[in-house]
DNA sequence: TATGATAATGAACACCGTGTTCGGAACAAC
DNA sequence: GTTGTTCCGAACACGGTGTTCATTATCATA
């Protein structure tokens, strides 16, 4: 009754093993549903039997990263570390660590929005289960706060992987957490008002 | 000796034009040469005289925007207003305002990320002229700081355009400014460390 | 206003990727 | 083994792309 046909199972895998290939050699935006199936050598009426188009493809590939991230993050809880909200970004940033080609392709240069979007989806949903935690404010939304959290995360972890590659997960993390608790007003007190 | 016939300037204009009335009407990433040449009324080979492709219509579209931006800031630096660094952003706010129609149709929803990224690198190349005047830090990069005050502001941007379509320029600059100077930190510290 | 230069036109074209169909082969599960 | 499902591959119509070329319309200028 389930899904457990070793054949779909074989093929789905097949199809998402070339992909992460393909995306790692060429970026997913200028990718093809012709290239994907000739690099996985599945036939093209089977492509379209599992997924609707390359972007169905890649959405599914993203259901394994919501798992382990959850995970990692209930990991991270009953671990009872020092953890204030924002539990998710380590566990994330040692995610992207591991898998740093496949982020650096999807987010880099010719990266996808879908791609973006996506993982945008994916935090999003996390950080909104730890926002409860935080304090409330007449300046900025809450849904804001959601936003500008996920936001500023990305823009960390982009800039890690292209500029310092060689960034160990707990260093950026410390960084986000930096840019997220403080911003960058100490930056413009700090010398005093010029001009 | 300059390119100013009179017959070129019009069909730019006009495709210019066509171009945002479809955005407006139906998103930018399903729109195709066709139906752009079509609402435009312009021959097909004559837009392929102009533009290699719809992403370089759109790209020289961004710079009036480009001209606009660095005016308006000329001015607000010759007002003498109090205006910290980030002189950049109120000018923006009341850009997108004026044109809420168009920036909702590229920012939110089905946005297209070659639209995203073309605002990206025209606010970093206005960011980076204002970036000297602020101070240095051992935690966060200079560089990082650039992409953390672009990205925080569209993300403020975003928010405004899909939540708060009547918000003031002022207003919306205020929160950003907020997020920017002193992120969330107020809400983490504010009511202690629960559990 | 006449003229040479340049731009716009529209039809036709080859090319490529898409998404679907179908009969037959391969395979899984019972 | 039998039955039901999945995979295959070739073929197909469709739609968008980017280019070409001869013809027509418009421009700048004198």
């Amino acid at each position: 009754m389930e899904e457990i046909d070793r054949r779909v199972a074989r093929t789905r895998r097949t199809l998402h093993e070339a992909l992460i290939r393909l995306i790692m050699r060429k970026g997913y935006d200028t990718l093809t549903v012709q290239e994907i199936i000739d690099e996985a050598d599945i036939g093209r009426a089977t492509f379209y039997a599992h997924y609707r188009s390359k972007d169905a493809l890649l959405r599914g590939g993203f259901e394994r990263l919501r798992s382990e991230l959850k995970a990692a993050r209930q990991d991270v809880r009953h671990g009872g570390e020092r953890d204030p909200p924002l539990t998710f970004s380590f566990a994330m940033f040692e995610h992207a660590c591991a898998y740093r080609d496949v982020y650096r392709a999807m987010l880099g240069g010719q990266g996808s929005i879908i791609a973006v979007n996506e993982i945008r989806r994916v935090l999003s949903e996390l950080v909104k289960e730890e926002l409860p935690t935080l304090g409330d404010d007449d300046v900025v939304p809450r849904e804001l706060m959601l936003q500008f959290v996920v936001g500023t995360f990305l823009t960390t972890l982009t800039w890690c992987l292209e500029k310092r590659p060689k960034l160990a997960p707990s260093e950026a993390n410390a960084i986000f957490r930096h840019l997220v608790m403080q911003g960058i007003g100490w930056a413009i007190v700090s010398d005093g008002r010029q001009r």
